[in-house]
DNA sequence: GCCAACGTTGGC
DNA sequence: GCCAACGTTGGC
């Protein structure tokens, strides 16, 4: 089954008033049982302890400490050049998303469990970058929030939709999403080559970007991100291009 | 367009 | 439950 990490330009969500109040009522998801071991399951070759500690720490809002490392931000991929999937073209660019009703799409499509899990977890209100993937400049070009937290994913039922997923019953659906909201671009388009010159240095060094996901889950489209993560590549945004 | 990385599938 | 084959992601 593919995975297919992003979202195509179909998004729209339904919705006539205020951006933020009416959209931002969560409607409570039932929690489903049987796919949660599977979809926890560290990533081969990542720590286990480390994933496990990771889950903790989401539970329990203890903070702080170094293993326990907590993600409150979340980096989004999304391709901006058309590209087709069983005949539907799955670009959807920050132009297609600023083009949008409220500037608000549902980001569906995601069908890989741990990129789900993130979605999941994923809080009302929380910030995002939205990264443009697949492209002649991969990077990150604006800033995004969620406005709707996780519920079902209707594509997975639609056999016309690229990701349709014929295993998954409406009674307990799989594959969630949630809603996001544009907020603004970054000041500066911030290359995947400059974020990632930061990641080899921070190895070396041990600065904030060592252990970023864009380059240790390499093809992970929903990705989190630490505070300190977040804040460092936002502080990019006032540098000159390198 | 190539191909490395890596998630999934299925034979055993 | 191992692991080879396969399919997809996504940078280059």
């Amino acid at each position: 089954m593919p995975w297919p990490s992003r979202k195509r330009d179909k998004g729209a969500v339904a919705d006539k008033k205020e951006p933020d109040a009416k959209i931002a009522k969560t409607e409570e998801e039932t929690s489903d049982t049987e796919e949660e071991e599977k979809s926890t399951k560290p990533p081969a070759g990542s720590s286990k302890s480390g994933w496990k500690n990771w889950k903790k720490t989401k539970e329990s809002d203890t903070g702080g400490e170094e293993s326990k490392i907590t993600y409150c931000h979340w980096l989004l991929k999304s391709e901006p050049e058309s590209r087709l999937e069983k005949g539907v073209d799955v670009k959807f660019s920050i132009d297609d998303l600023k083009a949008q009703p409220n500037q608000t799409t549902f980001w569906d499509g995601v069908r890989n469990y741990q990129a789900r899990n993130f979605l999941r977890a994923m809080k009302l209100g929380q910030q995002a970058f939205f990264y443009h993937s697949n492209c002649k400049e991969p990077g990150i070009v604006a800033i995004v929030k969620i406005v709707k937290e996780a519920y079902p994913d209707h594509t997975q039922f639609d056999q016309k939709d690229p990701h349709y997923d014929s295993t998954s019953r409406k009674e307990n659906p799989k594959w969630s999403m949630v809603d996001v909201q544009f907020v603004r671009m970054t000041k500066r388009f911030i290359p995947l080559s400059e974020i990632k010159a930061h990641h080899l240095a921070h190895k070396a060094d041990g600065g904030p970007l060592k252990n970023m996901m864009l380059f240790t889950r390499q093809r992970l489209s929903i990705q989190p991100l630490t505070q300190e993560e977040f804040d460092f590549v936002l502080s990019l945004e006032e540098e000159k291009p390198h």
